[in-house]
RNA sequence: GGCGAUAUAGCCAAGUGGUAAGGCACGAGUCUGCAAAACUCUGAUCCCCGGUUCGAAUCCGGGUGUCGCCUCCA
């Protein structure tokens, strides 16, 4: 199995640390706001690499962090005159809320900086104990860069460059200006904590290095979260925890692309973020996933409506076919451990599945994959003859079990087709402002027109449903209707 | 300015040495009263220049474009 690490920024084989465990920590969320896409894109991706580290016998310890103490949340509680604590916690059950909507797989433990000040506090003082760290007259405790003469290895930036960099702020006691705070002195009115500097709470970059130590130990097998947080807190976490341990923090750093807006980079000060809520309120949790998995892991990705629609026209034909399967299985008494074609699609789903996701967990080619065996589905279906239809029926039962049983890694088909297909009519209809009784009243005044041959009539009320958005399909068992947009995304 | 990414058909997107997955759109066809859906067929030598190699989209060097980070950020 392979997977991408940013250290060396080469694709390495994945050799856990100790054989059949892994350990993953993934640097959870800021909480002063709703959660965006962004959030979510991360989380689908630790979740899938979770499952799928998991389906593949590794027993696997996902760790991830909500911070729930810093200065925006401070500032944001103070605005609407809350306890610091309390609003973050009021953040975190609507982010959980949206997550549990989404589907994904959840940590093994969630932890919250505000429950890990004793460790924060021990951290520290082995740091200034090592002679790493000191603590200034107000009660800040600063990392000393110039101790670590790693600095920098995996944002590759050399320590120079970054102190011609820094712009000089008024607060420094520091004694170097890329020293970066272990521990930030309460000013009047903030949240604070008892330590041995004083009051005060922890800085940003400590709690996720103390949280790791205490929840899985000093060296970790990967340690992911978002590309914008290699440099600096990745670079941070890696100097406080390596200068205390004196071992190596993680063994694979992992980090996941951006997502981006309609070419613009996301942000809560630019006010266009996506919040998952919203997505949630257009799109099926699956559709979102779909959207997201389309693209490799690490890559970012420029979101636009499209993309989603796309996605969407995507589940809408899986979820068809998969109907339609189902249809076909139960008609002909189809049965999965019987005698199957000797065709290679059925036969390989699960092996070509394990193939692209073990090469760094590529889930754009195990979507691609879908088409190719949703499309071999219909062909035999359609070719199938009343001579082979039992084993055609096998054979679509089998092909149906196995593609179900791993692309749930992916969080795909956890829903009844019936009911996903319908949902996703009606939010069109709803949207299109389309009545249903008005529509099968026109098919059935088509179909009468039909019997007596007035197709100038019968053409002329299907053009016109068309023009609302909705197609006709005449069928043998008789006319379907169905929504345009779901089939035409130019 | 420094560091790091990225550049593949109209669009989205895989692919790290052996002559370019998949999808959307477009066009042609099967089916159909005609359509739709489904299925079949059809398209790129991979930003530019140079190098390494029997052979490169894939490696190296130099350009150019885009993006991110360098301040809080998944």
């Amino acid at each position: 199995m392979k997977i991408t690490n940013s250290m060396s920024g080469k694709k390495e084989e994945f050799v856990p640390l100790k054989e059949g465990e892994v350990k993953m920590y993934a640097c959870g969320i800021t909480v002063y706001d709703l959660s965006h896409i962004g959030h979510a894109r991360q989380a689908i991706d630790y979740a899938m690499i979770t499952d799928y580290l998991r389906y593949r016998g590794y027993h696997v310890t996902y760790v991830r962090n909500y911070t729930d103490v810093d200065d925006k949340i401070i500032i944001k509680a103070n605005e609407l005159g809350k306890n610091a604590l309390d609003f973050s916690g009021e953040q975190i059950l609507e982010t959980e809320k949206d997550m549990k909507a989404l589907h994904v797989t959840d940590a093994d433990i969630k932890t919250k900086a505000s429950e890990y000040i004793p460790q924060i506090i021990k951290f520290v003082e082995g740091l200034i104990e090592k002679g790493h760290a000191y603590a200034t007259k107000n009660g800040d405790v600063y990392f000393s860069v110039k101790t670590d003469s790693e600095y920098g290895k995996l944002s590759h930036r050399k320590v120079e460059e970054l102190r011609n960099g820094v712009r000089v702020e008024l607060d420094e006691e520091k004694e170097d200006p890329v020293d970066f705070a272990l521990w930030k002195a309460a000013k009047p009115g903030e949240i604070y904590w008892e330590s041995p500097w004083g009051k005060g709470r922890p800085g940003w970059h400590i709690e996720c290095s103390a949280m790791a130590l205490d929840t899985l130990g000093e060296t970790i097998d990967i340690h992911g979260g978002g590309r914008d947080l290699v440099f600096p807190h990745h670079e941070n976490e890696i100097a406080q925890s390596e200068s205390l341990t004196g071992k190596p923090f993680a063994k694979y750093w992992s980090h996941c692309g951006l997502i981006k807006i309609n070419g613009q980079k996301m942000g809560k000060s630019l006010g266009n973020s996506l919040t998952i809520r919203d997505a949630l309120a257009k799109y099926n949790y699956e559709v979102i996933k779909c959207t997201i998995l389309s693209k490799h892991y690490t890559s970012d990705i420029d979101l636009h409506d499209s993309d989603f629609q796309l996605a969407e026209g995507h589940m809408y034909y899986f979820y068809s076919t998969i109907k339609a399967m189902e249809n076909f299985i139960s008609s002909n008494g189809g049965d999965a451990t019987s005698e199957i074609l000797e065709d290679e699609i059925p036969n390989t789903i699960i092996s070509k599945f394990i193939e692209v996701m073990d090469d760094d967990f590529n889930s754009a080619v195990a979507i691609a994959n879908l088409h190719t065996i949703f499309k071999y589905a219909n062909n035999l279906m359609k070719s199938a003859k009343k001579a082979n239809k039992q084993i055609v029926a096998n054979t679509l039962a089998k092909a149906l079990k196995d593609l179900k049983s791993v692309y749930k890694i992916l969080g795909f088909f956890e829903q009844e087709p019936e009911r996903f297909l319908l949902e996703m009519k009606e939010k069109y209809l709803k949207e299109l402002n389309i009545d249903v009784d008005e529509v099968e009243t026109q098919i059935l005044k088509r179909a009468e027109a039909k019997k007596r041959k007035d197709f100038e009539t019968a053409d002329a009320i299907r053009n016109e449903l068309e023009a609302k958005g909705i197609l006709l399909k005449d069928t043998r068992e008789g006319t379907v209707w169905d929504l345009k947009m779901l089939y035409n995304f130019n």
